[in-house]
DNA sequence: GTGACAATCTGTAACGTTTCAATGTATAGG
DNA sequence: CCTATACATTGAAACGTTACAGATTGTCAC
């Protein structure tokens, strides 16, 4: 009763999910056929790959990942390394989707890596690599010397970056243009009367920390402002200690007319610092802030605002991964993303 | 020259992922003694257990998922179904996160699988199930008559909804008590001597709508406040439509002079649309908002906050995937988070 | 009619793992 | 000394796929 069973080739096959053999059966093909047929290979007549692709399709065959991925080495797996602490909120989820838009019509899967801040963010990266769990990366938080970068790049394995680096080595990325934010705002600000203006950076260590620097300073000398040092925060900084410091720096003799923020969430904290110090925005300063989403000017009608697209960094880094994958080169995989004008708040109709 | 490499058990074997083939070279035993030896098998005697596994750690070996998965049908990933348009920004990065920190050390992979509006939510929960591709999923915007919800459960794979159904069937979830909030939402705008009271509901095919409109009117009838209807949008409106609607409600005879909000954005657009009608938060209305980040304050002092914490529920509800894939009672696998007190802004120390 | 050649199709092996059914080796009981 | 019994270890087969080397046709030139 309970011996085992043995139907060695299990001719009925109509349990379970259709495989290549179910469709060999089916089609009076051999196994080798029926998959070269499925990918269109040239030795295979006409009429059969027809059929065999006609039938694959009627009983809704679909490969098995883990056959092809131990047979191939190819996982079909696009990973998204994240830093848990750091990744601004939205930022987040915005990334997600817009890699998930362009992988929707592909065979691959998004995974998700997650690393904390205790970490070396080189973790990561070599376990996928060391266990070949993707066929491409994409990295945030980029760095000007970046170890997971050239790591990458000594395996060969494909990946894309958000933002830029800067070791003479070319790889794919995606960049939003944080020297042409700075300079816009800094512009901006002089355009309305602003002449002494600080800059919220993002952290010294990210590559983008010197982009908007320099966007920043260039831009002062050319209109003709001067800096108000404010760099004991940066934008990775907690709400509180950003709020704290701007109410510090606000309350001295030399303070600021104009801000220039590099994130949404420090915008807040920003402003509450301005307003701890007893001080109103539009009248006694002015501060220009990238945002996600359009939702600083519900926050406070006087800020100046540029919309950087995460959803289309997602999915600018996700068509850079495939296409390394797919075999373009890396130097024609990059993309920077140009910041739209300031925008200062428009009554809705 | 280019003679197929015939080398057939290849004793070298120092190149490449170590395997199970390589183990068993190194301790000169058999593939299957290896293979057990390492998941503690009880025939397998004490020293060798030790040496094989001693061995394995000094090469680092890992397991090779594919050949696992193709073996077993174990895919050692976790699932998590979003809503590519719907879902609240911070909420996504948190509950990632939240399941990140779980299945951190455990075998477990996250892989997100999204699916647009336009889309049956059926269709991904089908694809990851006909696929075999995940070993757990979850799911949110559950409803009460949530059809992903039977379909797993017919099929007998793992799961976790975030929010509740109401089919008479057993699953894990983890849920936000929104009754409570609600309750305490009124309880408090009553304690606060506000009499006209509005909600910003969930969209009405959540369960959770129910939660928070039955909470809502109930805690009405116990404080003797009356209800202001304000059901032609929901939190899942886009922040205008939301600000519109505020604004002509608030522009009525007849209008509240409280409101509880089930999502900080949906916040925003709420108290933009109080402004819009020339009235004043704090005085002429008071809001209790939901938020999942301490950023409504920096927005309005004047409003009243409750935290849920979405990291938390991410975690929960990786605990209870994982609890149900290893065997335990969907029944057990179930939790409600109590939410905060109304909060009202603290100045910071 | 024979050989050459192209056009199609097919069996075998392998990827790394686990399960099944043995195999071998001591130990103890009779 | 033989046999039962437990213990430790093992090879073979299978999961679904693809690469490789053949195998089977039919066609055509001579």
């Amino acid at each position: 009763m309970d011996r085992h069973r043995t139907e060695k080739d299990d001719e009925a096959s109509g349990q379970g999910r259709p495989t290549l053999k179910t469709l060999a059966f089916m089609t009076g093909l051999g196994v080798t056929t029926v998959s070269r047929a499925l990918k269109d290979a040239p030795e295979i007549g006409a009429e059969t790959r027809r059929r065999v692709q006609l039938v694959a399709r009627q009983i809704g065959y679909r490969p098995n990942r883990a056959g092809v991925r131990l047979r191939t080495g190819k996982t079909n797996v696009i990973s998204l390394v994240l830093n848990t602490e750091h990744e601004i909120m939205s930022f987040v989820s915005d990334i997600i989707y817009g890699v998930s838009e362009v992988i929707a019509d592909t065979p691959y899967h998004l995974i998700v890596t997650p690393y904390s801040r205790s970490q070396d963010p080189l973790d990561p990266i070599r376990y996928l690599v060391e266990t070949g769990s993707a066929d491409g990366v994409i990295i945030s938080r980029t760095q000007p010397n970046d170890p997971r970068a050239r790591y990458m790049l000594e395996r060969g394995i494909p990946f894309a970056t958000h933002g830029r680096t800067d070791m003479g080595l070319i790889h794919p990325y995606h960049d939003f243009d944080n020297y042409a934010f700075a300079t816009e705002a800094v512009r901006h600000l002089a355009g309305i009367g602003r002449r002494r203006l600080a800059l919220l950076a993002p952290p010294v260590e990210l590559t983008y920390h010197r982009h908007a620097l320099n966007g920043f300073t260039d831009a002062l000398s050319e209109v003709g402002a001067s800096e108000i040092p404010f760099n004991t925060v940066s934008i990775d900084h907690s709400i509180e200690q950003i709020r704290m410091r701007t109410a510090q720096l606000m309350r001295r003799d030399v303070r600021p007319d104009g801000f220039v923020s590099s994130a949404a969430a420090a915008t807040l904290a920003i402003v509450a610092g301005i307003e701890d110090a007893g001080l109103k925005l539009g009248r006694d300063v002015d501060v220009v802030s990238k945002q996600s989403s359009d939702l600083l000017h519900l926050f406070r009608r006087e800020l100046l605002v540029v919309n950087e697209d995460f959803r289309l960094a997602g999915a600018e880094l996700a068509r850079s991964v495939l296409g390394w994958i797919g075999g373009a080169g890396p130097g024609s995989l990059q993309s920077l993303s140009v910041p739209t004008d300031v925008l200062a708040y428009r009554r809705p109709d």
